[in-house]
RNA sequence: GGGCGCGUAGCUCAGCGGGAGAGCACCACCUUGACACGGUGGGGGUCACAGGUUCAAUCCCUGUCGCGCCCA
């Protein structure tokens, strides 16, 4: 007997173990199945399960549990990626919290050190994963860093140099300079500064003359190579073409004509730093300037470019001063030089200023451009295949809309920096011989041979200190994760994957990289469907971050409600692209769907119902029997076209609807009587009830995996732990369904009406009291008759009459189909609140009366609206006068 | 500034050319032999605003206002 209440917090990690230990999970590439695959956005081997992952892998799990039940060979493959900059921080904060450095370790030390945290404490997320009950195929996790995966790294770098699609290139990057490293412009976010916009006096190189420019970066000033004027500037346009003699340098620098001085901003003037500011790049480009670095790789004033150029300048420039702010940070410097500025009297003004400053996503310090020397690939070129598979719909985003965004980022892409200055993550492929010259090869020995051949002898060969971007590796996951570049089978069996499921914040990363490569690589999209849902945020609508403290732990929900739960919230709230609003409160309640499902399996096992085989055929001979199995067949069509359509919320109220408010409230109920009865109908009952219960559970299973499981387990459906291979329902046609289905609603109908009026006149329960049907047809009387023991019992009815000519004194009154429904209950009932309630309900009548003979008296409706509308409008009219006139007289009998 | 999305019941949201819906919350009644994480019934909406297209507009088009996000 199944216990009172669903233990879910223990009996799921039981659940999870046997799948996992029958190998359930598993995809099979020796099976004739068609394939289905899902190939994991591979989270980062550092990170802890957040909701968004709860949301993604509940989505991704109850994709890949529907296919496999299907039938299809499913592989939903696992794993994890590197995170070059996340990893190396998590393990540097290890080291100097032992009193350690990465530099002091040197490093194959540090590596392997990372290649230690990572075997103790790496990867905790696929633990979590298996808690929210993720069938993941783990015997196949990858992880980018694996041998196989850097082969497949170091195989693409060297083809896309070879085909000169890779290439070194010195201009500016995103400088981290806390990381020390490039970083990514997708890692750049910007972030709102309360600063100032410094006014600087620059005088005009023999003039009496001066132009001010206005800036929020003094301290880059010394790498100033011009001052720009808007050409239309009517009041600056003058100075274009003269020179101004740079404040603390000394140098004399060119005013220009260029666009990018917006006369509207600041002073009108900007000055031109070209190696620190992209647009002064463009700038620099445009007027061919001179683009000396004057800040170094961790953000300090570096003098080396400029050295050549200091001169005393009376009043101007002292290169005592200017000498001095070598090796200062940035910060300080710019104190420093404002406060300079302001004694020699050339700050004319200091503007409080709120502007967008870029900074690293993960360090939090604002980003230098610099001009650095990188790896870079010929991204335009990469992405000219992806941008064309997805206008030919060989890839499709769900929702739609999204391509817009991927159209735009990758029509206007930019050379992607590959190169990172971190010692986590796949060295470059590239060595060095002793006059400068690179050798790009898969290995060091090849890169020897290589040497050998142009140098006619061996040399010390340097390998490149830089790794690549973690991105470049997870580009390629959807292909060497199957084995690439070897010729694997599950390469042919696998590729190309059929969704790709992420959040739109992905789409620069995952998606558009694994498209350019998997597409250069393998001649073929990596997925056939990009689905992209929303973000999860707190109950309030706010995101959640750990500076507002209104993270919700999703393994907390587990713990407290059980993985089914949290599921289920999830799918039922996951609209196409919406956002989720979700806290311990929403989950609370939706976890009381995993109880109904167990109380009313518990009341099928105390019945006497029992499993019953899922490859029998549904039949049934009798009206109840044949509504619920025909009603079984439509939620299975809705589930099934919620799940193709990756409508999460419509499945799961699909769900719900069937078992709810058709299996629980009115099945059982209205089976109770016959259960009660032994003999052949309620045999009929209870074959088709534990025919119904198993579809429920196959239907239920990839919404809440662990609690259908257990029932199926402990009611006999299957051995333990198969129903996640059982096969998923498939609709079917039953014999009289539309018969079947007319007499339930009438009999459900007449139930509802007996009760609202009861309810409205407050009859106690107690209170039963006859129905007297009055102008019923033939049909609906024989249901009445066959109905009278659910009827007697869910409308507390202590009998069921035919009633024709006046109706009893003091009776109740409701409007149902062509009868109507009298409830005498003489004295029982205040005559006042009848007549109100009846009057009421005719006036609604007649309002709808009113409402269709309106549309109806118009010609051109009844002229060219579609023919079944206007029948339709016909006979809603028909039946709402009818309704109106039978309330009318009703209420003119107790007026 | 450019782009995208959203404004429907107190809240969260579905519906998106022909009868305004769900869940939660609320109110009333019910501990009826699976379930109070329950049952039954009920109240509650000029579908943001203004125009337009149409026989018909919450739904399509245009504009306005408000909110959110992305890119500069």
């Amino acid at each position: 007997m199944l216990d009172k209440t669903y233990q879910d917090a223990t009996d799921e990690a039981a659940t999870y173990r046997k799948w996992e230990e029958s190998g359930a999970f598993a995809c099979d590439p020796a099976s004739s199945a068609v394939p289905f695959t899902i190939m994991i956005p591979p989270p980062n081997v550092t990170g802890r399960l957040h909701m968004g992952h709860a949301l993604t892998f509940t989505l991704q799990d109850t994709l890949i549990r529907w296919r496999r039940m299907q039938g299809r060979d499913a592989l939903w493959q696992p794993g994890t990626d590197h995170a070059g900059i996340a990893t190396q921080m998590v393990v540097e904060r290890l080291l100097d919290s032992e009193g350690s450095s990465r530099t002091a370790l040197g490093r194959d030390a540090f590596l392997e050190r990372v290649w230690q945290w990572k075997a103790e404490s790496g990867g905790a997320i696929t633990q979590q994963l298996r808690r929210l009950g993720a069938s993941l195929d783990w015997p196949r996790e990858r992880f980018t860093m694996d041998e196989g995966l850097s082969r497949a790294v170091r195989r693409v770098f060297v083809t896309l140099y070879r085909q000169g699609l890779i290439y070194r290139d010195r201009r500016l990057v995103n400088w981290d300079p806390k990381f020390r490293s490039a970083i990514s412009d997708l890692e750049v976010e910007s972030r709102e500064i309360h600063g100032n916009l410094w006014h600087i006096r620059y005088p005009i190189d023999g003039a009496d003359e001066s132009i001010v420019v206005a800036t929020t970066r003094p301290e880059t000033m010394l790498g100033d190579t011009a001052v720009a004027v808007h050409p239309e500037n009517a009041k600056l346009r003058h100075l274009i073409g003269k020179r101004a003699v740079l404040p603390l340098v000394g140098r004399a620098i060119p005013i220009v004509a260029d666009e990018h001085a917006d006369p509207e901003k600041g002073t009108g003037a900007v000055k031109i730093t070209p190696a620190h500011d992209f647009n002064d790049f463009a700038v620099g480009k445009r007027h061919d300037l001179p683009m000396p670095s004057v800040l170094d790789m961790g953000a300090a004033i570096t003098l080396a470019e400029i050295e050549a150029d200091l001169r005393a300048v009376e009043g101007v420039a002292d290169p005592a001063f200017t000498r001095a702010l070598a090796g200062l940070d940035r910060f300080e410097a710019r104190k420093r030089i404002v406060a300079e500025l302001e004694r020699i009297g050339l700050l004319t003004a200091v503007e409080p200023h709120t502007h967008q400053v870029p900074h690293g996503d993960r360090s939090g310090v604002p980003i230098e451009p610099l001009m650095t020397v990188q790896w870079y690939a010929n991204a335009e070129v990469l992405a000219k295949p992806a941008i064309e598979a997805v206008e030919q719909g060989k890839t499709v985003f769900v929702p739609k809309q999204w391509e817009n965004t991927f159209f735009a980022w990758m029509r206007s892409i930019e050379p992607w920096c590959i190169s990172r200055q971190l010692w986590w993550g796949h060295r470059i492929p590239a060595w060095y011989g002793p006059d400068g010259e690179v050798f790009v090869a898969e290995s060091e020995e090849e890169a020897r041979g290589a040497a050998r051949a142009r140098y006619g002898a061996d040399q010390t060969l340097r390998q490149d200190e830089d790794v690549l971007d973690t991105w470049f590796s997870s580009a390629l996951w959807p292909f060497s994760t199957l084995g690439w570049p070897e010729a694997a089978p599950e390469l042919a069996r696998y590729y190309p994957g059929d969704v790709l499921v992420t959040g739109f914040d992905i789409i620069f990363f995952w998606v558009a990289r694994m498209m350019m490569m998997g597409l250069h690589f393998m001649d073929d999209v990596p997925f056939r469907t990009v689905h992209i849902h929303g973000l999860v945020r707190d109950e309030r609508g706010q995101k959640m971050s750990k500076s507002k403290g209104n993270i919700v732990d999703p393994l907390d929900l587990i713990e407290r409600f059980g993985a089914d739960a949290l599921r289920y919230t999830i799918c039922s709230e996951a609209g196409l692209g919406r956002d989720i609003k979700l806290g311990p409160a929403l989950v609370e309640t939706k976890r009381a769907f995993a109880t109904k499902l167990w109380n009313a399996a518990r009341f099928c096992e105390m019945s006497g119902i029992v499993a019953v085989d899922a490859a029998a055929a549904p039949a049934a001979t009798l009206p109840l029997t044949r509504w619920l199995l025909d009603a079984a067949s439509a939620a299975v069509t809705e589930a099934d076209a919620a799940l193709e359509a990756c409508r999460f919320d419509e499945y799961a109220g699909a769900c719900t609807r069937f078992v709810w408010n058709v299996f629980c409230d009115w099945f059982l109920e209205l089976a109770k009587p016959a259960l009660a009865s032994p003999g052949p109908e309620a045999d009929e009952v209870r074959r088709v009830a534990g025919q119904v219960l198993g579809l429920i559970l196959r239907l239920l299973h990839p919404l809440m995996p662990f609690v259908t499981e257990t029932l199926w387990d402990r009611l006999g459906y299957g051995p333990e732990g198969s129903l996640i291979r059982a096969p998923w329902p498939t609709p079917f046609a039953i014999e009289g369904a539309a018969e079947a289905r007319a007499e339930m609603e009438w009999v459900t109908a007449l139930i509802s009406a007996v009760r609202a009026v009861r309810a409205e006149m407050n009859v106690p329960p107690s209170q039963l009291s006859p129905v007297l049907l009055r102008g019923a047809g033939e049909a609906a009387l024989g249901w009445a008759r066959r109905w009278q023991a659910a009827i007697g019992r869910l409308a507390r009815a202590s009998a069921i009459d035919v009633h024709e000519g006046e109706p009893p004194q003091g009776s109740a009154v409701a409007v149902l189909g062509e009868a109507t429904v009298l409830l005498p209950l003489a004295g029982l009932i205040d005559l006042a609140a009848e007549r109100a309630r009846l009057a009421k309900e005719r006036d609604k009548a007649a309002a709808e009366a009113r409402k269709i003979a309106g549309k109806l008296a118009n010609a051109d409706f009844v002229a060219r609206a579609p023919e079944e509308v206007v029948e339709e409008n016909r006979s809603r009219l028909e039946a709402a006068r009818s309704e109106e006139a039978r309330l009318d007289a009703a209420l003119r009998r107790i007026a």
